[in-house]
DNA sequence: CTGTTAGCGCGTTCAT
DNA sequence: ATGAACGCGCTAACAG
């Protein structure tokens, strides 16, 4: 392996008898210099495999075209879903992408943030946890210039840019559906208390409910998936259809009624909430409310990078927020 | 929102009345600096919460502290999972990430190792899909000065740092496994042909016949998880067991099974390989080979750190490649 | 112990 | 149309 010999524009100056400044103007196409020259200056370059240093750019302009992810963990598919989509996106646009796991702590969100700005990213785009008490290290960012765009969540405290899934009118879908179709008492599986899409999901329930002119409300909150099967064996099992805060507790909520030899969807048909991966994989198939991680991930990115601009031109905007259509995805777990 | 403006040194160096040097090397806890003044530039430092420009740094040290994974994509956890674990074992040594999936085609791999080298990355952890015939661009790469640690697959063609899991005793200890709990005829679902990993398994479930004084191998090739029913059909169903090259493998011939009305693992056992969290959701739950994606991203790091500090005092290293054991996952679907 | 100077590689004046 | 010179923010070398 031999040592780092990167080639800059110095060299390509001196092999073409030209000024540093002229093979830069060349390769910035720059429109006083002559196309021929262009074309030799481009064809060196290539030959010799040049790339400008990113950091002498990097310094010059301060800019670092890339770009700052925040998520909690990379386990749930849907987070590395909107990830993905989220790098395909920037990479059109020619960013790059830096991504940071948050765990669940507080401090180690709030670590994860002053990382990025260390880093000098353009902009975040972050999925955070929960709320913060004190919120205001995320002023000291936006100060700093790098504006940040919230994804799927929201946080009371947080006036800011945010991109979500419509939970609500996802959840009321699905629970209109099983109306319609014929399902008297349906129990909800209540998320965690402190997640805004939770709480949208359980309005949503409630909401379709009442629009059906059903008084008899259902809702057995689980904090998490392991509560799901303790919780269900202390509930009364009049209902004919379980919706789930999110796949995996719909999952739960299968396991235990095949584990009481209850038919799904004979007796009891189930939904879930995101279509994970694993829908397709149990049996029977699970019905979900699809998440849009595409229009998500196209969404933050392009308002991002609307306010990296505007944020350039000393334009201050709004902030905004957006709800994106979700998808009812009815497979084999409904009747 | 306000427009950029970081504090930098001489912001610090002019409000304490010291030169940028002193003010740099106080906050580089340079010996000769009294406690005193190191305390003073420290305090107002974290009061303005200055940090470092890292494109001056790296302009200067040539270091971006910063290394690149490449991966075929974010849609298989066990990638993802490996993924993680990088990040997490990088984040203690103080480096930073970049994440570049590849697709399937050759273009695009060749483009995000271009682009890692534009990104000016210290090194590269990569998995790639198969073989290239034309491999020169590595070299080039590796002629800039950064190295290369290759994971999960080895290509032929290219003699270089490996980091993989050993596939071979990874399948030889579950068919054995299989033959010791009575087993007596076992089907194995090869895959893809050009994926080294593939042929690994293969080998594992061959050898493991042979020791065991089997003559009967039973191997179906499948390109794909979509050719597995089909080929599965096509078969006679006279075996006990089926190994598959990978859990998707095993997912589909589970609901094969499944259709046909044969009992599992009453009538056949089946065993997948990587133990991707699907496992964990089917049912009967899924056996499988776990493959052990946290010493694959510690050892894959520590290995690309070591070669960079190697390279960095112009110490050319050897080529190694190290297999990491895997652990056996006996779930439901083994009798 | 500390300040001054120089230079990392690039793009952008300002001259010519 | 092109070159010389400067500066982005930082640190290392060289004084003192």
């Amino acid at each position: 392996m031999k040592p780092n010999r990167r080639v800059k524009l110095s060299d390509l100056a001196s092999k073409l008898g030209l000024s540093t400044s002229t093979v830069s103007r060349a390769l910035n196409d720059h429109p006083k210099i002559p196309t021929a020259t262009k074309k030799r200056v481009q064809l060196l370059a290539d030959e010799l495999s040049y790339h400008p240093n990113p950091f002498a750019k990097g310094l010059l302009k301060q800019k670092t075209k890339t770009i700052g992810v925040l998520l909690p963990s990379f386990k749930l598919p849907f987070f590395v879903d909107i990830t993905d989509n989220i790098q395909k996106e920037l990479k059109s646009y020619g960013y790059n992408l830096i991504v940071t796991t948050t765990g669940k702590s507080l401090k180690d969100e709030k670590e994860a943030f002053w990382k990025m700005a260390k880093a000098h990213v353009d902009g975040i785009i972050a999925i955070i946890n929960q709320d913060h008490e004190e919120v205001s290290f995320l002023n000291d960012i936006l100060d700093e210039g790098i504006p940040i765009i919230f994804i799927d969540r929201v946080v009371e405290s947080i006036d800011a840019n945010y991109v979500l899934s419509d939970d609500f009118t996802g959840s009321y879908t699905a629970i209109d559906h099983l109306i319609k179709t014929g399902h008297k008492k349906i129990l909800y599986l209540e998320g965690p208390e402190n997640l805004s899409t939770s709480f949208y999901r359980t309005q949503g329930y409630l909401e379709a409910l009442k629009d059906n002119q059903i008084n008899d409300t259902n809702v057995l909150s689980c904090e998490n998936v392991d509560e799901v099967k303790l919780k269900l064996q202390s509930c009364p099992s009049s209902y004919d259809a379980i919706a789930c805060f999110n796949d995996y507790y719909a999952f739960e909520a299968l396991e235990y009624l095949q584990a009481q030899k209850v038919q799904v969807p004979n007796q009891v048909s189930i939904i879930g909430f995101a279509d994970e991966p694993l829908c397709k994989y149990t049996s029977p198939k699970l019905s979900t409310v699809a998440q849009p991680c595409e229009e998500i991930g196209k969404i933050s990115v392009s308002n991002l990078l609307n306010e990296i601009n505007s944020l350039q031109i000393n334009q201050p905007t709004e902030f905004k927020t957006i709800k994106i259509p979700t998808t009812l995805k009815i497979r084999e777990s409904c009747k």
